[in-house]
RNA sequence: GCACCCGUAGCUCAGUCGGAUAGAGCAUCAGAUUCCUAAUCUGAGGGCCACAGGUUCGAAUCCUGUCGGGUGCACCA
């Protein structure tokens, strides 16, 4: 148990005193009572706003209430002072032992320090990447990614039961073009000269290797056949390449999907069409023209009948066709089943997406609500553009002529660590900028390195303490003044900002914290420039240092917890 | 034209289910290394929270509008 929750019971205990004496009604509405750390640490440890909340319905004003809360609180142990301030806020002044009691909590969780039961147990989709199976992961995929699996991790530390989920969209025109490329690859590799590349094939040389794959599994079964005779199996095949390479890709960054849902199995198995017979039932699905697509003009637009999904009764601005013209599945069909279907399995969905898939939000939530309910627990986290740049240039990229950033030449650059905790230094709805000049820097600038080198520093420390004969005892942890305390109470934040950035589906506030942290670290650790007494390895004081070494270790413990979350690696030693 | 995201210090960004004097890094200026890792720390200056209304005890935060930046607006995926 927290502190925070240890005081939000008592917080409760009381009002439920106050209740039984009369001063508030029995059945006051405690919602939106709070216990916090106070903004300025000077007003004291912790502050709670309830005679604020709770003054309307007690019938009086809140610093009137407040006294009375403040006095039932001061009967408290722990609390060494109650003092109202401002508007009626209580300001709560904790005795030392408190938080050191909360320093032991972490040594005793260790690696479960700041794990939460906040989930339940309730199991969470987290789909993400769902890169086209066409070719590498590129720098466009990667915050995605990043964002994708550290909330994954985020809600499984936050007690949740979290599938790591990847959807691959095989059954659409992109793979045809992909069966196709490497149709021409497999020529290549029988010895043909293939020439340039035609333009609306995949140019890239990735496909060369599948191509060879092609030729020595086939021999040259297909090298003249019609492509209705290899289509379906080279689309199989080439898929196949491309999910291993998207894997590949994947764990240079650490990142390890648990499913693999196929866009095209979805179909074999009939999901699209119970989906539309279903909702053709409930009459949310007609046949129906669609209009003309305004603030754009398009030569060969034509009106045709098609089956249209009544998105619009949901907030749409339009119905959407879940089938094409040719009777083929629009991507929109065919998601609209697949979402369904991870409905069957897990209490709860959340898509990672590209900021540029905006417009189909509306639509897609709007057929989960009609196919599961309004109440369906279902969110779509976008993740905005990353500016490239190079020393505040902006690199150029395009697709056409195939020089994009890829995954593999970022990570191979910056490495796997820096990659990972620059995309979660900021928010995903907020566009960011990305300078591999500055993502590589060593400085205070850089979070990286700068909560890494907090961890790395702390372990030097115990090495070195361990090489004196000096291990980290909690013996004499009454050794520990004021400066000490408060970085515990910086420590004892933890578990309320991982709630906090669970239950906001925010990973990046993980990073933030932990950039405050190292900060309070360093700041403690330099004291010891001016103030020797303050260092925490002392020669001629082996009690303060063992209980100093405690600390620093549990400060440690609980950098490297969060670093877990985010996926990069503490550091021993920089 | 419509929809979504963003607008906070010179720059890059936190803070936004309403709370106290709006924070951090960089940059600028002034300091700290016979000392546990200076990849660090201490201090100073720097703000009309885009703008205008509204809601209320209280608004950077909620609502409406305006302006500015980005993204999207196929039967694509």
């Amino acid at each position: 148990m927290t502190i925070y929750s240890r005081f939000a019971a008592h917080v409760d205990s009381a009002l439920d005193a106050l209740v039984a004496a009369g001063e508030l009604p029995a059945q006051t509405v405690r919602a939106g009572v709070t216990v916090e750390p106070p903004r300025d640490a000077a007003h004291g440890d912790l502050a709670t706003n309830a005679a604020m909340v709770l003054a309307r319905q007690a019938k009086t004003n809140p610093r009137a209430l407040a006294v009375q809360i403040a006095a039932e609180l001061e009967k408290i142990e722990e609390v060494k002072a109650a003092e109202i301030a401002g508007p009626g806020f209580i300001n709560l002044r904790l005795s030392d032992s408190c938080w050191i009691a909360g320093l032991a909590e972490i040594a005793r969780l260790g690696p479960d320090y700041g794990r939460s039961d906040m989930g339940a147990g309730r199991t969470v989709n987290v789909e993400y990447v769902s890169a086209n199976p066409t070719g590498p992961m590129h720098m466009g995929h990667v915050r995605g990614a990043v964002v994708g699996d550290a909330l994954a991790s985020l809600l499984e530390f936050a007690g949740h039961k979290v599938v790591r989920e990847y959807y691959i969209n095989d059954a659409g025109g992109q793979v045809d073009t992909l069966a196709r490329s490497a149709h021409l690859r497999y020529r290549e590799a029988l010895g043909e000269d293939i020439g340039a590349i035609p333009e609306g094939l995949y140019p890239g040389d990735y496909l060369v290797p599948t191509g060879v794959r092609l030729a020595e599994k086939f021999g040259d079964a297909y090298k003249d056949a019609n492509e209705s005779e290899w289509l379906v199996l080279f689309r199989e095949e080439a898929v196949n390449d491309m999910m291993d390479m998207i894997r590949a890709d994947l764990a240079l960054l650490g990142i390890v999907h648990d499913e693999f849902a196929s866009e095209a199995q979805l179909h074999v198995e009939g999901k699209a069409e119970a989906a539309e017979a279903e909702l053709r039932s409930r009459d949310l699905v007609y046949d129906g023209i669609l209009e003309a697509p305004k603030g754009k003009t398009l030569n060969d637009w034509e009106p045709v009948e098609l089956p249209l999904f009544r998105s619009t009764k949901f907030g749409d601005d339009q119905d959407r066709p879940i089938r094409k013209s040719d009777g083929k599945w629009t991507y929109f069909g065919a998601d609209l089943a697949y979402h369904f279907q991870k409905l069957q399995n897990a209490d709860e969905l959340i898509d990672i997406w590209g900021a540029d898939h905006a417009g189909t939000v509306k639509r897609i939530k709007a057929a989960v609500a009609a196919l599961a309910g309004e109440d369906a627990k279902f969110d779509v986290k976008l993740v905005q553009m990353v500016k490239l740049l190079r020393d505040g240039e902006p690199i150029k990229m395009s697709k056409r002529s195939g020089t994009f950033v890829t995954l593999k030449e970022v990570v191979d650059e910056v490495g796997k660590d820096a990659v990972r905790f620059t995309m979660l230094t900021r928010k995903a709805d907020a566009q960011m900028e990305f300078d591999f000049a500055k993502v590589v820097e060593a400085s205070r600038d850089n979070p990286v390195f700068y909560v890494q080198y907090a961890h790395a520093r702390i372990q030097s420390m115990l090495r070195k303490a361990a090489a004196d004969g000096i291990t980290p005892s909690d013996t004499h942890l009454d050794t520990l003044g004021a400066e000490e305390i408060a970085l515990i109470q910086q420590a004892a934040q933890f578990p309320r900002i991982v709630e906090s950035a669970a239950q906001s589906r925010e990973p990046h506030r993980i990073a933030f914290y932990l950039n405050d942290l190292s900060a309070a670290f360093h700041g403690f650790y330099n004291l010891g420039n001016d103030r020797p007494e303050k260092r925490i390895l002392m020669a001629d004081n082996a009690e303060m240092t063992a209980a100093r070494l405690f600390l620093a270790q549990n400060i440690g413990q609980t950098i490297a917890n969060g670093l877990a979350i985010m996926g990069v690696e503490a550091a021993n030693e920089m």
